[in-house]
RNA sequence: GGAGAGAUGGCCGAGUGGUCGAAGGCGCAUGAUUGGAAUUCAUGUAUACGGUAACCCCGUAUCGAGGGUUCGAAUCCCUCUCUCUCCGCCA
């Protein structure tokens, strides 16, 4: 959500800062409406006053033993006219909050132009990637030639974009995450939370999935209006919806692993070989919870945790920034770590990290008391995959792959493999 | 799953139809006392929106959420959510 005094004071702004990410913010319509509500609601206000003045006289003229028969009638018609009125505001606040509900968070400054992915700017690149002598595989080939990688039987457990992992690489999986955790608990100051995977549609409205990304969730079909959740985002960044931080709390730095569950119902085509985009995957997220004025250092820093994970498992990466038309509605900027996929003889993303500002916090009521004020004002919320288990998985198959198929567990991992160095059929 | 009790400000906690945004306490802030601190005393201390240039003032809303009754609702009625206690079940 945006800030609404913003958006009344200066729409122009607001829609010159949306167009870049081609998002068309109609400001004079939506000017028309607010001015539509502003009389209402002044109107509403007057007739509530006035009911109000009435009401509390009739309540001294009963206690003093007045007939106070004349007054009720005075007001009679009041009731009537407030409920019209108020009604005609609710419809239009019911458009306002429809328009506003869904407009996607400003852009930083430093945000690039562009309208894709392919207008991403790389900020930096770390490790070079392998030439082997080989022809290298994709991690479908190796992982079920090693008998450990089986979507047959997904597709017989469940259906199209689920994996079954067994032995070596399903501890591998799991590796991964144990090490992530650690890492960022022991050497990067993160507290470790553990939250549902299921949760109210009020989680989802606060961190910006609903009302407009709805296609992309999984809903669960019982009595509750409950969702598995698309990402740890969620239910971590919502620990903080409706609540006051004390200063000296923050910054709050939560890491959780989570399963993530996405329906994708808008990329069927895409990525339809492996694991590269499953409705299942296993993330371990990062949600930095901040003041105003340190958020974009919080940025660097969270980014710079996923990329110590990349470091340590040896895996080559670059660092991209989103350009104005493939940051998500939320952040208002992004950065993009791309790990090297040898079968794809590219870079394919691998963690997101953004930051939120106050567009989040402002649909959470998330605030900390700032001392030099005295008052609550709204906290930056930031997250970032620190990173994404499925595919950091991935990466680790094709880029320690051997001529003969078996994989080389990275030195990072081994203690997490019983010393395990190589996985081979 | 069964039975019962609750949900009030940053926190605790009064308030069962009429100047209640809400007593009292804690916490916090400022001032006084003190060499400094503790103690004590005084004063102040919610949020959002609107009228406004204005964080002065005025108005409106907010006592778990939504709806209803009424001239008037924290207080009465209905629905829902959550919490607690006891029983049952269970990893």
């Amino acid at each position: 959500m945006l800030d609404s005094k913003l958006l009344r004071n200066d729409p122009e702004a607001v829609a010159a800062n949306l167009a870049r990410r081609g998002f068309a913010f109609d400001a004079a319509a939506h000017a028309a409406l607010e001015e539509s509500r502003k009389t209402l609601q002044v109107r509403v206000e007057e007739l509530r006053n006035e009911r109000n003045v009435a009401s509390k006289g009739i309540g001294r003229a009963k206690a003093a033993g007045e007939d106070i028969q004349p007054l009720l009638d005075a007001v009679e018609s009041l009731g009537a006219a407030l409920k019209t009125t108020d009604d005609e505001l609710a419809v239009v606040r019911a458009r306002l909050d429809d328009v506003e509900a869904g407009l996607p968070n400003l852009l930083h400054a430093s945000v690039p132009d562009g309208k894709d992915e392919a207008d991403n700017v790389e900020i930096r690149a770390w490790g070079e990637p392998a030439t082997p002598a080989f022809e290298v595989r994709d991690h479908v080939d190796l992982g079920v030639a090693l008998g450990q990688l089986d979507f047959d039987a997904a597709a017989k457990l469940t259906g199209a974009r689920f994996s079954v992992m067994r032995g070596g690489l399903a501890r591998l999986h799991r590796a991964l995450i144990q090490f992530m955790l650690d890492l960022h608990t022991e050497q990067h100051g993160y507290s470790e939370v553990y939250v549902p995977y299921i949760v109210n549609s009020d989680s989802l409205r606060g961190t910006g999935q609903l009302p407009k990304f709805g296609a992309d969730l999984f809903a669960l079909n019982g009595e509750h209006e409950y969702y598995l959740i698309p990402t740890a985002e969620v239910p971590v960044t919502n620990l903080v919806r409706d609540e006051i931080i004390d200063a000296d709390q923050l910054p709050l730095k939560y890491v959780a692993h989570t399963p993530c569950f996405r329906s994708e119902a808008g990329s069927h085509g895409k990525d339809t070989r492996g694991m590269m985009r499953q409705h299942q995957f296993e993330k371990v997220e990062l949600v930095h919870i901040v003041r105003p004025e340190t958020s974009y250092a919080a940025l660097e820093e969270l980014t710079g945790h996923a990329e110590t994970v990349l470091q340590r498992l040896g895996l080559p990466y670059r660092i991209v920034a989103l350009c104005a038309g493939d940051v998500g509605a939320g952040a208002a900027k992004t950065y993009d770590l791309e790990v090297w996929i040898p079968s794809q003889n590219r870079y394919r993303e691998i963690s997101s990290c953004s930051n939120c500002e106050a567009f989040q916090a402002r649909r959470m009521a998330a605030r900390w008391r700032n001392p030099d004020t005295g008052k609550p004002e709204l906290v930056h919320t930031l997250n970032g995959s620190g990173v994404a288990a499925g595919r950091a998985l991935i990466a680790v198959i094709e880029n320690y792959q051997q001529a003969d198929g078996s994989i080389r567990v990275p030195d990072v991992l081994q203690p997490y493999m019983n010393g395990l160095d190589v996985i081979a059929a």
